[in-house]
DNA sequence: CTGTTAACCTGAGTGC
DNA sequence: TGCACTCAGGTTAACA
Protein backbone atom coordinates (compact mmCIF):
# COMPACT_ATOMS: atom_id res chain seq x y z
CA UNK A 1 0.00 0.00 0.00
CA UNK A 2 2.26 2.79 1.10
CA UNK A 3 4.84 5.29 -0.34
CA UNK A 4 5.57 8.52 1.08
CA UNK A 5 2.20 10.21 -0.45
CA UNK A 6 -0.13 7.72 1.36
CA UNK A 7 2.18 7.49 4.29
CA UNK A 8 1.57 11.46 4.62
CA UNK A 9 -1.84 10.93 3.63
CA UNK A 10 -2.65 8.68 6.57
CA UNK A 11 -0.50 11.21 9.05
CA UNK A 12 -2.93 14.16 7.96
CA UNK A 13 -5.76 11.71 8.55
CA UNK A 14 -4.81 10.64 11.76
CA UNK A 15 -3.75 13.95 13.21
CA UNK A 16 -6.93 15.68 13.96
CA UNK A 17 -7.97 12.22 15.50
CA UNK A 18 -5.17 11.82 17.69
CA UNK A 19 -3.04 15.18 18.33
CA UNK A 20 -3.86 16.25 22.10
CA UNK A 21 -5.82 12.96 23.00
CA UNK A 22 -4.92 11.00 25.63
CA UNK A 23 -4.50 6.99 24.94
CA UNK A 24 -6.95 5.21 27.51
CA UNK A 25 -5.85 1.85 26.45
CA UNK A 26 -4.13 -0.50 24.15
CA UNK A 27 -5.01 -3.85 23.02
CA UNK A 28 -2.61 -6.50 21.02
CA UNK A 29 -4.27 -8.70 19.25
CA UNK A 30 -1.37 -10.46 17.58
CA UNK A 31 2.21 -9.29 17.90
CA UNK A 32 3.74 -10.71 15.50
CA UNK A 33 4.68 -7.71 12.92
CA UNK A 34 7.90 -7.76 10.70
CA UNK A 35 8.87 -7.09 14.36
CA UNK A 36 6.97 -7.96 17.44
CA UNK A 37 5.27 -5.62 19.28
CA UNK A 38 7.16 -5.06 23.03
CA UNK A 39 4.74 -7.16 25.32
CA UNK A 40 4.81 -4.03 26.97
CA UNK A 41 3.58 -1.17 25.12
CA UNK A 42 0.09 -1.23 26.35
CA UNK A 43 1.09 -0.62 29.37
CA UNK A 44 3.72 2.41 28.18
CA UNK A 45 0.85 3.68 26.28
CA UNK A 46 -2.31 3.85 28.60
CA UNK A 47 -2.58 7.55 29.99
CA UNK A 48 -0.01 8.86 27.73
CA UNK A 49 -1.19 12.14 26.04
CA UNK A 50 -0.09 12.55 22.04
CA UNK A 51 1.48 15.69 20.98
CA UNK A 52 1.57 15.21 17.12
CA UNK A 53 2.32 12.94 14.60
CA UNK A 54 6.00 13.00 12.79
CA UNK A 55 7.07 11.44 9.70
CA UNK A 56 10.31 10.23 8.03
CA UNK A 57 10.08 8.42 4.88
CA UNK A 58 7.62 5.88 4.90
CA UNK A 59 7.60 5.97 8.77
CA UNK A 60 5.42 7.71 11.42
CA UNK A 61 6.62 8.69 14.37
CA UNK A 62 3.76 9.13 17.06
CA UNK A 63 5.68 11.61 19.83
CA UNK A 64 4.26 11.27 23.58
CA UNK A 65 3.59 13.57 26.41
CA UNK A 66 6.47 11.41 28.28
CA UNK A 67 9.04 12.18 25.81
CA UNK A 68 8.53 8.65 24.44
CA UNK A 69 7.51 7.77 20.45
CA UNK A 70 5.39 5.01 18.59
CA UNK A 71 7.20 3.98 15.33
CA UNK A 72 4.42 2.60 13.41
CA UNK A 73 5.38 1.51 9.14
CA UNK A 74 2.26 0.04 7.30
CA UNK A 75 4.55 -2.54 5.52
CA UNK A 76 2.95 -3.25 2.31
CA UNK A 77 -0.68 -3.97 3.73
CA UNK A 78 -1.18 -2.21 6.36
CA UNK A 79 -4.06 0.08 7.63
CA UNK A 80 -4.73 2.89 9.93
CA UNK A 81 -8.14 3.98 10.59
CA UNK A 82 -10.27 5.58 13.34
CA UNK A 83 -13.07 4.24 14.13
CA UNK A 84 -16.34 4.52 15.90
CA UNK A 85 -16.00 1.46 19.16
CA UNK A 86 -19.38 -0.47 17.37
CA UNK A 87 -17.59 -1.13 14.54
CA UNK A 88 -16.88 -5.00 14.29
CA UNK A 89 -13.65 -6.42 14.32
CA UNK A 90 -12.27 -8.17 11.30
CA UNK A 91 -9.37 -10.71 10.73
CA UNK A 92 -5.93 -8.97 10.31
CA UNK A 93 -7.21 -6.24 13.09
CA UNK A 94 -3.63 -6.75 15.22
CA UNK A 95 -3.89 -3.64 17.45
CA UNK A 96 -6.40 -1.10 18.57
CA UNK A 97 -6.18 2.43 20.61
CA UNK A 98 -8.39 3.41 22.45
CA UNK A 99 -8.35 7.42 22.75
CA UNK A 100 -10.16 9.23 25.21
CA UNK A 101 -12.49 10.71 22.58
CA UNK A 102 -14.25 7.57 22.90
CA UNK A 103 -12.87 6.54 18.78
CA UNK A 104 -10.70 3.51 18.73
CA UNK A 105 -7.56 3.75 16.26
CA UNK A 106 -6.97 0.44 14.81
CA UNK A 107 -4.19 -1.34 13.19
CA UNK A 108 -4.85 -3.63 10.38
CA UNK A 109 -1.86 -5.84 8.41
CA UNK A 110 -3.14 -9.01 6.53
CA UNK A 111 0.46 -9.33 5.39
CA UNK A 112 1.82 -8.42 8.86
CA UNK A 113 5.18 -6.74 7.37
CA UNK A 114 4.02 -3.59 9.14
CA UNK A 115 5.76 -2.61 12.50
CA UNK A 116 5.05 -1.19 15.70
CA UNK A 117 7.82 -0.01 17.65
CA UNK A 118 8.79 1.77 20.86
CA UNK A 119 11.40 4.15 21.26
CA UNK A 120 12.30 5.38 24.29
CA UNK A 121 12.88 8.91 25.25
CA UNK A 122 15.82 8.53 26.31
CA UNK A 123 17.03 7.10 22.93
CA UNK A 124 18.19 10.11 20.67
CA UNK A 125 18.35 8.01 17.31
CA UNK A 126 16.49 4.71 16.96
CA UNK A 127 18.62 1.73 14.92
CA UNK A 128 15.77 1.86 12.14
CA UNK A 129 15.87 5.40 10.89
CA UNK A 130 19.75 5.91 11.51
CA UNK A 131 21.34 5.86 7.86
CA UNK A 132 17.97 7.02 6.00
CA UNK A 133 18.71 9.21 2.82
CA UNK A 134 17.33 12.55 3.29
CA UNK A 135 13.68 13.43 2.37
CA UNK A 136 12.48 14.14 -1.08
CA UNK A 137 11.38 17.56 -0.23
CA UNK A 138 14.52 18.55 1.66
CA UNK A 139 17.44 20.65 0.30
CA UNK A 140 19.43 17.63 1.07
CA UNK A 141 17.98 16.21 -2.05
CA UNK A 142 18.53 17.60 -5.86
CA UNK A 143 20.27 16.55 -8.46
CA UNK A 144 23.75 17.42 -7.23
CA UNK A 145 23.41 15.09 -4.82
CA UNK A 146 21.96 12.52 -6.75
CA UNK A 147 24.51 13.16 -9.38
CA UNK A 148 27.51 12.74 -6.89
CA UNK A 149 26.43 9.48 -4.52
CA UNK A 150 25.32 7.50 -8.27
CA UNK A 151 29.31 7.72 -9.16
CA UNK A 152 30.77 4.49 -9.97
CA UNK A 153 27.24 3.10 -9.42
CA UNK A 154 26.20 0.02 -11.75
CA UNK A 155 22.97 -0.85 -10.14
CA UNK A 156 19.77 0.30 -12.23
CA UNK A 157 18.79 3.54 -11.24
CA UNK A 158 15.68 2.55 -10.42
CA UNK A 159 16.81 0.18 -7.69
CA UNK A 160 19.06 3.63 -7.19
CA UNK A 161 16.33 5.83 -6.59
CA UNK A 162 14.61 3.36 -4.31
CA UNK A 163 17.20 2.77 -2.05
CA UNK A 164 16.35 4.40 1.39
CA UNK A 165 19.85 5.34 2.24
CA UNK A 166 19.89 7.15 -1.06
CA UNK A 167 16.26 8.92 -0.37
CA UNK A 168 13.32 7.88 1.07
CA UNK A 169 10.07 8.11 -0.09
CA UNK A 170 10.09 6.57 -3.27
CA UNK A 171 8.26 3.25 -3.93
CA UNK A 172 7.98 0.76 -6.76
CA UNK A 173 5.01 3.02 -8.49
CA UNK A 174 6.72 6.63 -7.59
CA UNK A 175 10.02 5.32 -8.69
CA UNK A 176 8.75 4.53 -12.15
CA UNK A 177 6.48 7.45 -12.27
CA UNK A 178 9.52 9.95 -11.80
CA UNK A 179 11.62 8.06 -14.56
CA UNK A 180 8.94 7.79 -16.89
CA UNK A 181 8.67 12.17 -16.50
CA UNK A 182 12.96 12.03 -16.55
CA UNK A 183 12.43 10.49 -19.72
CA UNK A 184 15.25 7.92 -17.80
CA UNK A 185 14.99 4.17 -18.89
CA UNK A 186 14.89 2.10 -15.51
CA UNK A 187 17.58 -0.29 -16.13
CA UNK A 188 19.97 2.13 -17.12
CA UNK A 189 23.33 2.19 -14.68
CA UNK A 190 22.66 5.03 -11.95
CA UNK A 191 26.70 5.76 -12.63
CA UNK A 192 25.64 6.39 -16.32
CA UNK A 193 23.33 9.14 -15.60
CA UNK A 194 24.51 12.78 -16.81
CA UNK A 195 24.38 15.50 -14.55
CA UNK A 196 21.33 17.18 -16.28
CA UNK A 197 19.31 13.23 -16.36
CA UNK A 198 19.85 13.69 -12.19
CA UNK A 199 18.37 17.48 -12.12
CA UNK A 200 15.66 16.13 -14.16
CA UNK A 201 15.47 13.18 -12.25
CA UNK A 202 15.21 14.62 -8.68
CA UNK A 203 12.93 17.45 -9.80
CA UNK A 204 10.30 14.93 -11.07
CA UNK A 205 10.59 12.20 -7.75
CA UNK A 206 9.61 15.95 -6.05
CA UNK A 207 7.00 16.33 -8.21
CA UNK A 208 5.38 13.61 -8.81
CA UNK A 209 5.74 12.53 -4.55
CA UNK A 210 4.16 15.85 -4.18
CA UNK A 211 1.02 15.94 -6.47
CA UNK A 212 0.67 12.20 -5.25
CA UNK A 213 0.39 13.75 -1.67
CA UNK A 214 -1.85 16.57 -2.91
CA UNK A 215 -3.89 13.90 -4.53
CA UNK A 216 -4.18 11.80 -1.50
CA UNK A 217 -1.90 9.11 -2.65
CA UNK A 218 -2.86 6.67 -5.16
CA UNK A 219 -5.27 3.63 -4.23
CA UNK A 220 -4.99 0.32 -6.50
CA UNK A 221 -6.07 -2.32 -4.08
CA UNK A 222 -7.16 -1.03 -0.85
CA UNK A 223 -5.68 1.71 0.54
CA UNK A 224 -7.54 4.27 2.26
CA UNK A 225 -6.63 7.34 4.61
CA UNK A 226 -8.21 7.24 8.19
CA UNK A 227 -11.65 8.05 7.32
CA UNK A 228 -10.94 5.29 5.03
CA UNK A 229 -11.68 7.76 1.84
CA UNK A 230 -8.68 6.41 -1.20
CA UNK A 231 -6.28 8.58 -3.28
CA UNK A 232 -6.94 9.58 -6.57
CA UNK A 233 -3.18 9.63 -7.70
CA UNK A 234 -4.05 6.21 -9.52
CA UNK A 235 -5.60 8.30 -12.25
CA UNK A 236 -2.47 10.12 -12.98
CA UNK A 237 -0.57 7.27 -13.49
CA UNK A 238 1.40 7.41 -16.84
CA UNK A 239 3.34 4.01 -17.05
CA UNK A 240 2.87 2.13 -13.97
CA UNK A 241 0.55 -1.31 -14.50
CA UNK A 242 0.04 -0.35 -17.65
CA UNK A 243 1.64 -2.88 -19.77
CA UNK A 244 0.87 -3.14 -22.95
CA UNK A 245 -0.94 -0.17 -23.19
CA UNK A 246 -0.16 3.11 -25.60
CA UNK A 247 1.95 5.99 -23.96
CA UNK A 248 -0.11 8.99 -23.07
CA UNK A 249 2.66 10.80 -24.93
CA UNK A 250 3.92 8.79 -28.00
CA UNK A 251 1.44 6.18 -27.95
CA UNK A 252 4.41 3.60 -28.25
CA UNK A 253 3.22 0.41 -26.01
CA UNK A 254 4.23 0.72 -22.51
CA UNK A 255 6.42 -2.56 -21.73
CA UNK A 256 6.86 -4.74 -18.40
CA UNK A 257 9.94 -5.87 -17.10
CA UNK A 258 11.55 -6.75 -13.53
CA UNK A 259 14.60 -5.24 -11.68
CA UNK A 260 15.34 -6.23 -8.42
CA UNK A 261 12.13 -8.79 -8.15
CA UNK A 262 10.22 -5.84 -8.95
CA UNK A 263 7.60 -4.80 -11.54
CA UNK A 264 8.71 -2.22 -13.59
CA UNK A 265 7.22 -0.28 -16.75
CA UNK A 266 8.61 2.24 -18.90
CA UNK A 267 7.59 3.79 -22.57
CA UNK A 268 10.15 2.03 -24.98
CA UNK A 269 10.24 5.18 -27.19
CA UNK A 270 10.49 8.17 -24.47
CA UNK A 271 12.26 6.84 -21.96
CA UNK A 272 16.19 6.06 -22.61
C1' DC B 1 32.01 -1.22 0.05
C1' DT B 2 28.35 -2.69 -3.93
C1' DG B 3 24.99 -5.65 -5.89
C1' DT B 4 21.80 -9.52 -6.06
C1' DT B 5 18.65 -12.79 -4.03
C1' DA B 6 15.74 -15.00 -0.72
C1' DA B 7 12.76 -14.26 2.87
C1' DC B 8 9.08 -12.48 5.79
C1' DC B 9 3.12 -13.29 5.09
C1' DT B 10 -1.69 -13.39 3.32
C1' DG B 11 -5.11 -12.63 -0.19
C1' DA B 12 -6.76 -11.67 -4.83
C1' DG B 13 -6.83 -12.83 -9.39
C1' DT B 14 -6.20 -16.02 -13.43
C1' DG B 15 -6.20 -20.15 -16.05
C1' DC B 16 -7.20 -24.97 -16.38
C1' DT C 1 -15.47 -25.61 -7.14
C1' DG C 2 -10.92 -26.62 -6.63
C1' DC C 3 -6.22 -26.38 -7.48
C1' DA C 4 -1.88 -24.37 -9.01
C1' DC C 5 0.23 -20.52 -9.91
C1' DT C 6 1.43 -15.44 -10.11
C1' DC C 7 1.37 -11.09 -8.25
C1' DA C 8 1.09 -7.27 -4.72
C1' DG C 9 2.48 -0.06 -2.97
C1' DG C 10 8.43 -2.72 1.70
C1' DT C 11 12.48 -3.85 3.92
C1' DT C 12 16.19 -6.62 5.85
C1' DA C 13 19.48 -10.45 6.13
C1' DA C 14 22.53 -13.23 3.88
C1' DC C 15 25.42 -13.96 0.37
C1' DA C 16 28.90 -13.32 -3.74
Amino acid sequence: MPELPEVETVRRGLTPYLQHRRIAAATVREPRLRWPILAELPAKLAGRRVERIDRRGKYLIVVLDSGDRVILHLGMSGRILVLEPSVPLRKHDHVDWTLDSGRIMRFHDPRRFGAMLWWPAAETEHLLLRGMGPEPFSDAFDGDYLFRLSRGRSAAVKSFVMDGRIVVGAGNIYATEALFRASIRPTRAAGKLTRADCARLAAHIREVLAEAVELGGTTLRDFAGADGASGYFQQALSVYGRDGEPCRVCASPIRRIVIGQRSSFYCTRCQR
